[in-house]
DNA sequence: CTCCATATAGTCAATTTTGATTATTTGAAA
DNA sequence: TTTCAAATAATCAAAATTGACTATATGGAG
């Protein structure tokens, strides 16, 4: 599967732990993650197959509410904590312009690292994106070089830098709120309650 | 495959034929296919195939050039241009607010359809965008009432709707630029030489 | 009380995608 | 002139995804 779909599936093992797919699967719907993320509940039971014959989550028994079918209920272990922790930094380093769904994945899980890192990394993606952007407007030349490529080929290098921008744009916003004290990150306590 | 594969390599097929898997291959991956719509070579053979055997496309022969391999040589039927017709139409007139890849595919094929439709098109998208940051805001709240969703969901929907206005200042510049009289569409001729 | 729609907790076959691999040919360097 | 990297034109097994399907249970309407 793509590691999207196990970074989210492992991440949320390790928030709702023990869990079972059932579960996860309507937690990770109300989540929007087939809209965001293009995961359907088929690949979620997939991911908690694939991800336990890694060795990164294990089965915790079962269990079965009323007469209602068998649950198989998951846990992390150890080298699942190590590697879902690999994954999130390697998300939170990387700036992808064309695909929306590291980011979003990121952005549900990323409470699991320190504020420090988040704040270093997002300092990192707005100047990243520049370089993306710049990058952008090379490949634009390139294509424009081509005789068999279509020019509206170029409108999409456009259209990528305008969404780098946005995506820029929000990474500011969030930086600015994460320095501001929003939200808890690991090692901190929970947030005050908003009003 | 994604439907997304099937409109770009119908539409490349379109554009070229009589047209073999690897000039394709190579052509599409200059048009950054790779990154932008996440089109692996292997998925481009596999698409041929499927789109053949739909009855949208057909081989006209095999021919080889000098002492290479042979090569599969595929062309339009006009059950393809038909199903051609309708993917487009499809995507132009539908907005993705997570998916960034039907656009971008639109993008590389909208001289198929008429300068008038795509006009309409862009105008109605521009509108539908306004509608779906909305709804947004109302995935914000879902999201909010949900006790186990962690409060930075949120974060996912406020990036999507900032992506959504840049994706509409875009098709803003471009409906502008094509009212203008930029490029050529189905049914014009070719556009006077740019400097 | 009975019926039926919906919820539960998945499974499974078919379809797609990926990435490695194959087997030959060409071009350029040593 | 040999040799070796890169290009040509794919194929194929393994992995991932989809979406339809299963089989039971519960709750509410009539």
């Amino acid at each position: 599967m793509s590691n999207i779909t196990r970074l989210v599936v492992l991440g949320a093992v390790r928030q709702f732990q023990p869990v079972h797919g059932y579960f996860l699967r309507r937690e990770l719907m109300t989540w929007h993650v087939d809209e965001w993320a293009n995961i359907q509940p088929g690949s979620i039971y997939n991911a908690l197959k694939s991800l336990k014959q890694d060795g990164y989550i294990e089965e915790s028994g079962t269990e079965a509410e009323g007469k209602r079918p068998e649950r198989t209920v998951y846990a992390m272990t150890a080298l699942g904590e190590v590697e879902l922790m690999r994954m999130l930094r390697q998300t939170l380093w990387t700036v992808e312009p064309f695909d929306t769904k590291p980011v979003m994945a990121l952005t549900s899980f990323m409470f699991l690292l320190s504020r420090a890192e988040i704040v270093a990394a997002l300092k990192f993606r707005i100047a990243e994106i520049d370089a993306k952007i710049a990058s952008n407007g090379f490949d634009i030349n390139d294509v424009a070089k081509s005789t068999t490529t279509p020019a509206y080929v170029r409108e999409i290098f456009e259209l990528s830098s305008l969404r780098l921008r946005a995506e820029q744009q929000w990474a500011r916003d969030i930086y600015d709120r994460i320095c501001d004290g929003q939200y808890a990150f690991a090692g901190e306590d929970p947030p005050p309650a908003r009003s």
